[in-house]
DNA sequence: CTAAATATATATGTATACAAAATACAAAAT
DNA sequence: ATTTTGTATTTTGTATACATATATATTTAG
């Protein structure tokens, strides 16, 4: 018998296809920092009207990706050294909230995938390319935040991480890190199946300050 | 000479003031959870178009207080305790991070402005409403905040203290819980002026318990 | 030549119109 | 009686028009 589920809900919004679009232009580098985003031209480039590209960059202030201001319109906000500061600290301390309540919470087939995320990420090193294995890497994450449970916490986490999608390519690049990355990964999978809760939280603030470290130093701004 | 600095921005876009409106309305508990928005209803209602409606929905669903699904609306969205529950996990650990940073980088002015918003908070108990206490108590929490120094961390704060905006009241009903609060805050108060981080994250988990035991317990929902 | 004033253009804010999908409901079929 | 199907109505999605504020260019006063 035939899946007739398959094509359902393939539609989405224009304000969603326009957020997405925009989105990208600005983790690209397209649309730069500062960069004012103007209806009228916006909604001619993507042929679309003006109310799918409001909806859109409404969405895309909320992310933190945009600043808005009442009458002048909305600029691509600039990331400032002191911002990165800021969401990489709470990043620290709710990563680690996220690892404490994984090894509480984590189930076997968890464990498994995780495993298995692990062991695709290793192979994937010096044959992928770089935003391939970023990707994957964010997955394993994604693995430890779901298995927290605290749906809020996953929430905010993902939205920290969207902040820092421009430099995530930046620590992946070094290719003398990725041995660390895969001893701390493999040291944060021993931690969380032992359920030792100060270990995992020790390993994962420094895989994140390690990241920190990087990006920061690759960081071209103010 | 007259100042004329004083009028200046004066203006509040349709969406903000229809934003505000629906949110104090979904809170206050006139839209009930799991209500359907209708927009051209709430235009009618708020003699205003569908535009800015549409708008200020978008920014209720940021916020969490609606829930939208494409092509079918927006409805009031249901707190559930599980919500509760992550939220207040979530807001301990940020709170533990904030007074952390407090006792790290409070000055002397902060300090001051602390105990001059405790001294005014104990003087309302007994003789000012419950919601002027409860805005003084969050402002006495703000200070803490701002004194932290982490912007990004104020926001998300902020914003967990919106989703709790509701249940606010419920903590200080009880008087016979206000000798504990202020106990708590005073603690909290000689804390950080010790630059004792072990004791001040101590001292805030325990306030906030005592808040998630009064809401959880006077919460009607499932 | 500079700076204030004014005119012009451009952008956002808001309202409205039209299209398409979802829903409600009644009639028909099983 | 229950399900199905067709239709009317409601609702959201998108486009567009108009009003008003802001930015830009031009003119004019000093």
């Amino acid at each position: 018998m035939h899946d007739f589920t398959m094509k359902i809900n393939e539609y989405l919004p224009l304000r969603e296809v326009v957020f997405h679009t925009l989105r990208d232009a600005i983790l690209r580098g397209e649309l730069e920092p500062g960069e004012h985003l103007m209806e009228v031209q916006l909604a001619n480039k993507l042929g679309v009207s003006r109310t799918p590209i409001r909806e859109a960059i409404r969405q895309l202030q909320t992310e933190g990706l945009v600043i808005m201001t009442p009458r002048k319109g909305a600029v691509v906000a600039e990331i400032t050294r002191e911002d990165l500061t800021d969401v990489l600290e709470v990043r620290i301390t709710l990563e680690k909230m996220a690892v404490a309540l994984a090894c509480e919470n984590i189930n076997q087939e968890e464990i498994a995938r995780l495993k298995k995320c692990q062991q695709e990420l290793e192979n994937m090193l010096g044959n992928e390319k770089l935003t391939e294995i970023a990707n994957k890497d964010e997955e394993f994450h994604d693995i430890i935040y779901e298995a927290s449970g605290n749906k809020r916490l996953i929430q905010i986490l993902n939205n920290l991480r969207e902040q820092l999608y421009r430099y995530r390519i930046e620590y992946i690049k070094d290719e003398q890190k990725w041995v660390i990355l895969v001893e701390e990964h493999n040291a944060l999978i021993v931690a969380i199946e032992n359920k030792d809760v100060d270990e995992a939280k020790k390993v994962i603030r420094k895989h994140i300050d390690n990241q920190r470290q990087t990006i920061l130093e690759n960081l071209k701004i103010n």
